[in-house]
DNA sequence: GACGGAATAGAACGATCGTTCGTATAGTTT
DNA sequence: AAACTATACGAACGATCGTTCTATTCCGTC
C-alpha cells in the first residue's frame, strides 16, 4: 500500500505535465505509460477508468495551485499586499515548469466548458473557490481601509481572472514577451481604481 | 467543380460547430461524415488530409470573425464609436450559435498554443491581425481627438482582449449570468481611462 | 445522348484507443 | 520463512482513428 501511492503520484506528475500539453482528451494512457516505462495495465490498474484518471489530473493540479500560489499569499497581510501577493504568484505559476503547455486549469476549462461529467463539476467548483477567494481578499482590503466600500468585490475578481487570462493568451500563443508589462500595467490600473485615493 | 464546393462549404460548417464542442483535434472524420450522411472516404477526398481539414475549419472561422465583427463595425464612425462597436460585435460573437461550444479561436488557441504547425502559423497570425486592428483603431481614436496621445495603444489592445477571454470563461465554465455586465464594466472603465477629460 | 471528369461510396489497411483478464512478481504481515 | 495481498505485466478484446484503394454514380459539355 506504500508503494502504490508512491507511483501513483508520480504518474500523475507527469501526467500534468502531458496534459497540458495535448489536453485531458489528448492524454492517452498509452503514452503516459510508455513514457513512464509502465505497461498500460499496470497504469490503468491504479485509476480503473481514465475518467478518474482525468479527474485526478484535475485534482493533482488543482492541489499544486493552492500550495504554490494561494497558501503563500496567505503569509502577505491581509489587504492590498496579499492581493498583490497573489496576482504575482498567480502569473509566475502561468510559466510553472511543471506544466510546459501552459495552465491546466486554463486549457481544462476550455476543454470542459460544454462537456458536462464530473470532471466539468469538479473544475467548475475549484474556479468558484478561487473567484470566492479574490472577491473575499477584496472585502478584507475594504474592511482594511485599503479598498473603497462601494465598489464590487465581485469585479475585482472578474478582471484579476481577466488579466491572468490575457497574459497567458498573449504570452504563449502570441509569444509576446510584452505580455508581462501589459499585464500588470493593468493590473495597476485596476488597484489605482479600488484604491481609496490617498 | 460547383457541386464539390457547396457540400464542401456544409462540411466546413459543421465541422466549425464540432470543434467548438469537442477541439480541433477530437473533431473526428467518423463524426463529422455521419452526422453530415456522408462516407468518410467521400468527405476524406475533399481535404486530403486532417492536417487540411483543420486548417481550412479555422480559416472558415477567422473568416466568419471578419464578416460579423470586424467588417460591421467599421461602418461606426472612427474613433471610440467604432471601438464600442467592435467590442459589443464581438461579445455577440462569444455567443454565435453556429459555435454551440464556445468560442472555435479561443479553443483552438489552448490546444495549439504549444503544438507547432501550419495550423498554429495561421491562428497565431489571425490573432495578431486581430490585435493589430484593435492598436491601429486606438490610433484613430487618438487622431479623432478622442482617447489621450500619451497611452499605448498596445495596452488598449490587451485589456480589450483580457475583457472578452474573462468573459467567455466566466460565462461558459461559470455559468454566471453576471459575465456580461462585469465585461461591460470593465470595458466602460477602460474607456474612462483611455479618453481625454471632458 | 454519349463522353469525361468530378464527386461520392465501400471495403479494407495498420495503428492506437480504453478496457479486461489471467498470471507473475514484489512487498508487507504474521 | 510462509502466507497473503498489493502491484505490475503481457496478451488480447472490440472500437475507432486517419488513410488508401477501387469502383460507382453524378453532372456539365460537346
Amino acid at each position: 500500500m506504500r508503494k502504490g501511492a508512491e507511483t501513483r503520484e508520480r504518474i500523475l506528475d507527469q501526467a500534468v505535465r502531458l496534459a497540458s500539453r495535448d489536453g485531458l482528451e489528448g492524454l492517452t494512457i498509452g503514452t503516459l505509460s510508455t513514457e513512464l516505462g509502465l505497461s498500460k495495465s499496470g497504469l490503468f490498474a491504479h485509476f480503473g477508468s481514465k475518467d478518474e484518471l482525468q479527474l485526478q489530473v484535475l485534482q493533482a493540479a488543482v492541489e499544486r495551485f493552492e500550495q504554490t500560489v494561494i497558501r503563500p499569499a496567505l503569509s502577505s497581510p491581509r489587504g492590498e499586499p496579499r492581493i498583490r501577493a497573489f496576482f504575482e504568484n498567480w502569473l509566475a505559476w502561468e510559466d510553472d515548469p511543471g506544466m510546459p503547455g501552459g495552465c491546466l486549469l486554463i486549457a481544462a476549462s476550455v476543454e470542459l466548458d460544454d462537456r458536462p461529467g464530473p470532471q466539468r463539476d469538479f473544475l467548475s467548483q475549484a474556479h468558484q473557490d478561487r473567484f470566492q477567494f479574490m472577491v473575499k481578499a477584496a472585502g478584507l482590503a475594504i474592511g482594511a481601509g485599503h479598498f473603497r466600500a462601494d465598489l464590487d468585490p465581485g469585479q475585482l475578481a472578474f478582471e484579476m481572472n481577466a488579466i491572468v487570462l490575457g497574459y497567458h493568451h498573449v504570452h504563449r500563443m502570441l509569444r509576446d514577451d510584452k505580455a508581462g508589462d501589459y499585464a500588470r500595467a493593468a493590473f495597476e490600473r485596476l488597484l489605482d481604481h479600488f484604491r481609496i485615493a490617498p
